[in-house]
DNA sequence: CACAAACAGTTGTCTGGACAACTATCGTCT
DNA sequence: AGACGATAGTTGTCCAGACAACTGTTTGTG
């Protein structure tokens, strides 16, 4: 029975390879990092998912997107886009507006509370943002960008589509 | 009414701040890949998160861990670490055992057949990491590894407890 | 024109994650 | 020894995310 090893087993079996390490990393980092903002957009009962809506809708504005464009469009998947958007529109930050010509598709715009919801949130945002990255360069912020880039980039379908 | 503007919105607003651009490059870049591991897990019936504890248990295999030591060794923060646990342990990957002389602490340790389901899941996973980050040379992905923990270093309340 | 295929969303249903309140056990202070 | 607080997990409950099956609408084709 070899119970050699103390309680201290951490560098023991460390990472299987550097790419298993980089995703853990990666993992890690999004998780720690995205406790602040879970934080923030709590305070006013938003998900991280859906400020990203708002924010672009309130990038399309005054125009209006299809809901399904507004899918792919967001950061991450979202399977659940129709309910998401019932929510928001329950409180007034969207209106949802059925195409004539086109009876299948449902277009997305901001309202004027939404936008201004957006307004609110902007400030503390920016200092969200300055606490999670506030520590780094910008010379090291734009190297991280362009890594992580490089990195998602054979797993984006076309490019440009999500911001 | 200013509906001037043609349906490629994109570019028009893109990013408040450089720490915008980056945490939501992160959140894509992890959501990217998160797609191909989730797939992968799928297959075994495993969440991420499941892996993890699996992971961290066999590191620490022969010992056994205490149920709150491993949740704060995780990725990601595990609030039902109970639970998770409970359905791993109905797969018998995992047994438990409340320690007898301090009644309080269950110990977990990993199982013959949760190991032999790592290494099932070794192989299949490295190939995994390839398709994920195989594009990508060792120099960037020391360097990307180096930036992540750079940037969230200051959100670690002690070092070195999650590897 | 009728019918099939494609398209755009919606709904049903299940699982996982989040937070808080709760139970059981132990240490310690008087 | 009894009581209080700290520790270690567990349970209740709710909400978001995932996948698949479904409805309504348009387009293309014989």
């Amino acid at each position: 029975m070899p119970t050699i090893r103390a309680k201290l087993t951490r560098h023991a079996t460390r990472f299987d390879s550097l790419e298993q390490e980089v995703f853990l990393n990666l993992w890690r980092t999004y998780d720690r990092l995205r406790i602040q903002e879970d934080e923030l957009f709590g305070r006013f009962e938003l998900t991280p998912q859906q400020y990203n809506v708002l924010r672009l809708l309130k990038a399309a504005h005054p125009e209006a997107l299809p809901t399904l464009t507004l899918a792919e469009r967001l950061v991450s998947r979202a399977p659940d886009i129709t309910r998401m958007l019932d929510k928001l529109e329950e409180r007034r930050l969207i209106a949802r507006e059925r195409l004539a010509n086109n009876r299948r598709v449902v277009r997305i715009g901001i309202t004027k509370s939404g936008v201004t919801l957006l307004e609110e949130i902007a400030l503390p945002l920016q200092e969200c943002h300055a606490r999670q990255l506030g520590h780094m360069s910008a010379v090291d912020l734009k190297q991280l960008c362009a890594l992580l880039r490089a990195a998602r980039d054979p797993h984006e379908e076309e490019e440009s589509s999500w911001l």
